[in-house]
DNA sequence: TATTGTTATACTCTATAACTATA
DNA sequence: TATAGTTATAGAGTATAACAATA
């Protein structure tokens, strides 16, 4: 009887990374879908509920998406009227949630907190608060931008 | 002296494993650079290795890309003298590596290697198999393709 | 000079549809 | 009828460069 061929990964914690990542990735997106919000958007709205009044270009730098690509991401909220500008100074402006970014910020919240629960119920709440202590060490965001 | 702003992902195993995911991936994509790879590529030649004879549509159902994009991939590494085809009947064919082929694989794994020890170097390696035992266990293969 | 917001643009990765030739 | 390989193409997501307005 044969050995079956060993898997080339087994050892490589990258690729599992990856793997389990976009299929997470993958669930949210369809999970937040109904709601017409991307994962960057709701995102943006989970920032903007702790840390109201930054601006777009910090948000941005929180969450590692550049400028450029900020912009139409704001403007899209904008026009929904999720969001709303307060002149910081002419150049930059403090945003915050709407009453009407609140609730879907809220609605998008639990719809995030509930696709969690099911994509991670093998873990224990502490196997999982364990985890994302791990991920934390491992992950130096000056690596990015 | 007022609390410091909550941080909203705290709780949320997939933002951490996102974050990671794309800086381990950006620093795996500079590592394989050097040697004409891109993260695809090498881990076609990886599966090739432990997996010969294997035709293009199954390397594509076990690393999860699709007949369609694996089209352009393995023409790319024939094209360079990485692999070889044999035909099993006239609609698919078995590839393996051609000697220059495992060269450039055993370059690309030692660098792989070396890229993993350095970013998962504040794990011991019992704490990184453990990861990956949990990251395996959380991912499930047919929620994707 | 440096920074914010913006536009335009390019590049990669991924997804779908359709075709051929074979089975 | 179904499958392997291919082509064309479209859609995200992300990257750089350049500009205007402001600091």
């Amino acid at each position: 009887m044969p050995a079956p061929p060993p898997d080339p990964f087994k050892t490589f914690l990258g690729y599992h990374l990856r793997r389990l990542s976009v299929a997470v990735m993958s669930d949210l997106t369809a999970t937040l879908a109904p709601l017409g919000l991307k994962p960057a958007e709701a995102s943006i709205l989970y920032v903007l509920k702790s840390h109201p009044g930054l601006t777009q270009s910090e948000i941005g730098k929180f969450l590692g998406i550049q400028r450029a690509n900020m912009a139409p991401l704001i403007a899209g909220l904008m026009q929904r009227g999720l969001l709303e500008r307060r002149s910081v100074d002419g150049r930059s402006q403090a945003l915050k949630l709407t009453p009407t970014g609140e609730k879907t910020r809220a609605a998008a919240w639990a719809a995030n907190a509930a696709h969690e629960a099911r994509m991670f119920a093998p873990l224990s709440p502490p196997a999982r608060q364990k985890l994302i202590t791990q991920l934390r060490t491992l992950w130096h965001p000056h690596q990015n931008t």
